[in-house]
DNA sequence: CGGCATCCTCCTGGATACTG
DNA sequence: CAGTATCCAGGAGGATGCCG
């Protein structure tokens, strides 16, 4: 299985703006908030503002409110208001952010996957003697 | 929180701590400069500290040093030290890292191919008559 | 060349209080 | 309930200088 990933083949881009360009969407997309909110709202496709709070403990309001702005300005969900009091609102990914759920799934499977290895990495690399000078792999 | 979930949705994670680690990992992982080093370690098995920093245009020494100090931590990279002066100092990426740059492949397709309609989702949203206050959908 | 240490700035993001 | 507005602490990260 790891024979078969090393001829993997990169996306390569060549062209400058364009490669800023995709970095500059991956660096908005690829964070943590954002993932889970991707996740969640792929599992129960209909959500409002406290419910999706609740499966998020840790997050602020003002962080959610705020990451759920930015999915709805990048067209990753929809935002739907019921004219009622109390204020209802509802959230859904729209086609575009069932996409970019589905492409996460790789890395979400990866990160299950490799814990256990990269816990180990870390529990090795941090036991060198000399704290915070590791002992890289010398050569000739 | 993920508690009253007894059933078994998709692909997904029910254990909290799991789901939590898992989290912690993605949230570490998913970095803008990770991704990048990720790349073009991908391409160029083996690289010296300034060859790659020649490549990231735009990042500083010190966020380079400490991106590539996690990495190594995390077992994603392997930094070898030549003893000689000046010194040469090379980095790539372990099996581990292979694997985590293909995982990540995915998301870096649904970037190129849907940068379009993100623009235009953004455009849409920005053009809204109070800026900052969007027009939500509005349902009964 | 690679990289650690220091200083200093800016932005993120938490806590709190107030509305429709 | 679903925000917005304000204040504020802490960390991210750039710039600079020194060393093996």
């Amino acid at each position: 299985m790891l024979a078969a990933m090393q001829d993997h083949p990169p996306p390569r881009e060549t062209n400058p703006e364009l490669d800023k360009l995709v970095t500059e969407i991956i660096g908005r997309v690829a964070d943590k908030w954002t993932m889970l909110v991707l996740e969640i709202l792929t599992e129960n496709e209909r959500l409002r503002f406290t419910r999706i709070a609740e499966q998020l403990e840790g997050i602020s309001q003002k962080m959610l409110t705020k990451t759920l702005r930015q999915m709805e300005r990048d067209g990753l969900l929809q935002r739907t208001v019921y004219p009622v009091v109390p204020p209802h609102v509802e959230y859904q990914l729209t086609e575009l952010g069932l996409s970019l759920s589905a492409a996460f799934c790789g890395v979400w499977m990866w990160a299950e996957k490799n814990r256990g290895e990269l816990l180990r990495a870390r529990a090795q690399f941090d036991a060198t003697p000399a704290a915070g000078v590791p002992q890289p792999r010398v050569a000739v």
